[in-house]
DNA sequence: TAGTGGTCTAGACCACTTT
DNA sequence: AAGTGGTCTAGACCACTAA
């Protein structure tokens, strides 16, 4: 960190803007290894000191790299180097739930519950739930954590009728549907990828605007009938979906 | 847009920063149409005049906007509500190219090759393609657009022994690969999310930072050959990937 | 209480696009 | 040539955290 922020080779022709000069330095030494994961930075006054630079400049080269998750700031405390995050990979071709995919490769896993509660269902629950009139659905808000680290946001519906209290989910939400026979056989997923609001972010434990992993699963029972309409948000940076995909079988093509 | 952009309703103690104040005015008018999709938005000087705000705050505002793809700027032009971008899914269920995927549902495709080249393999794809010493590797690298959308980055790696010549393929690569008897049966997909750098940005047409959807396929040949190694980044506001679940079977659970 | 990041200002020059 | 976004500065006050 000693001569990562002096004043020298700022030389603005070649090398494009300054604050992106500023920015690739700081990248490169995180790459390296020079600026490990938890340690601290000089006060933003004091590497614009050190850089000859303003705060304005300063602030604009660490945004970046806050925003992409490489850095962590708080107020009143420092800018840090953010933690590595190990990298998980889900198989997507088995249905299984965030606890059993969890405990089966030996993390822990634990629920921080935003809410839970009984109410009349939102249009989007009522298509997804194929619900009738008066009837209400069960929705369940939770942090799931691995290891005490934030993972993915867990906002699911169920009809009342499926899941008649919310207060019987603990843990797993498959293993309490198991026990009440209504654990889904087949679920459709939607994929995709959204940049996080400051909510989810802050939730989650990251910055506003980094890259998080939508899924949207409607599961289904033997007999057709909808059990759960569940939206995640998984942090982009800690995980990776895996899938097995075949070729159609001849007479199945379309 | 008349009295969107007014000094009234500024009042700090409340509503938080003046900068998410106004971001949060031109969300809402962007949502409800009265600022429509091609339309400009005053210059930022203007803006600034307007509000009575600084400039450096009216940027601070638009910045996420644009970070989000909401607005496009362009230099020396103005600040533009970007257009809406429908939605695609694609099953992962099946195997299919981007191009046939795309047919099917009536869009036109076409790709906008970057490179083709034949070169020495990186450790990466010795890893991937299961490659013997002093083997080659044509590497594919096109955006793939649709209806004139640019909607993903294609970098795809082949075997020589596989594929001899990169000129070979001109549209689909399944299909060039079905010609010569190649095609894989079998894939694997890893999924995650990751924002977009400055360079993939530039080629997807959307601001750096914006989410995209990561993809990295293995493809297999019926006897277990890989045949190809390809790595895309989709447009996260543009795509969507859909994928059916299935319960374990009992005597395959592990 | 001292130090940190968060916000905000007024003004400046540059690079680019449009006319 | 005029207008636009892109970059940069010096200085200020606020809200929060830590000792």
């Amino acid at each position: 960190m000693d001569q990562l922020f002096t004043a020298t080779g700022f030389d603005d022709p070649g090398s494009g803007p300054l604050y992106l000069q500023l920015q690739r330095r700081i990248a490169e030494a995180i790459a390296s290894g020079r600026l490990s994961p938890g340690s601290s930075l000089p006060a933003e006054r004091d590497m614009a000191a050190m850089t000859g630079l303003s705060r304005v400049t300063i602030r604009n080269a660490i945004q970046a790299l806050v925003a992409s998750g490489q850095l962590v700031q708080r107020r009143g405390s420092g800018t840090f180097v953010a933690q590595k995050v190990e990298r998980l990979e889900q198989a997507l071709s088995l249905l299984t739930s965030f606890t059993e995919d969890m405990s089966r490769r030996g993390k822990s896993v634990d629920s921080q519950w935003i809410s839970r509660m009984i109410g009349a269902p939102a249009p989007e629950e009522v298509m997804a739930l194929g619900l009738g009139a008066d009837e209400h659905v069960v929705r369940l808000e939770r942090v799931r954590r691995s290891d005490g680290l934030p993972l993915a946001i867990e906002r699911a519906s169920l009809p009342t009728t499926v899941l008649p209290d919310p207060g019987l989910v603990e843990g797993s939400l498959y293993l309490t549907l198991d026990t009440l026979g209504m654990r889904p056989v087949r679920a459709v997923q939607r994929i995709s990828a959204a940049n996080l609001g400051p909510r989810d972010a802050e939730l989650l434990g990251v910055s506003p605007g980094v890259a998080g992993l939508r899924i949207e699963r409607i599961g289904y029972l033997a007999t057709g009938r909808v059990v759960e309409f569940t939206r995640s948000l998984y942090r982009g940076d800690a995980y990776d979906f895996a899938v097995e995909l075949k070729l159609a079988p001849e007479g199945q093509a379309k």
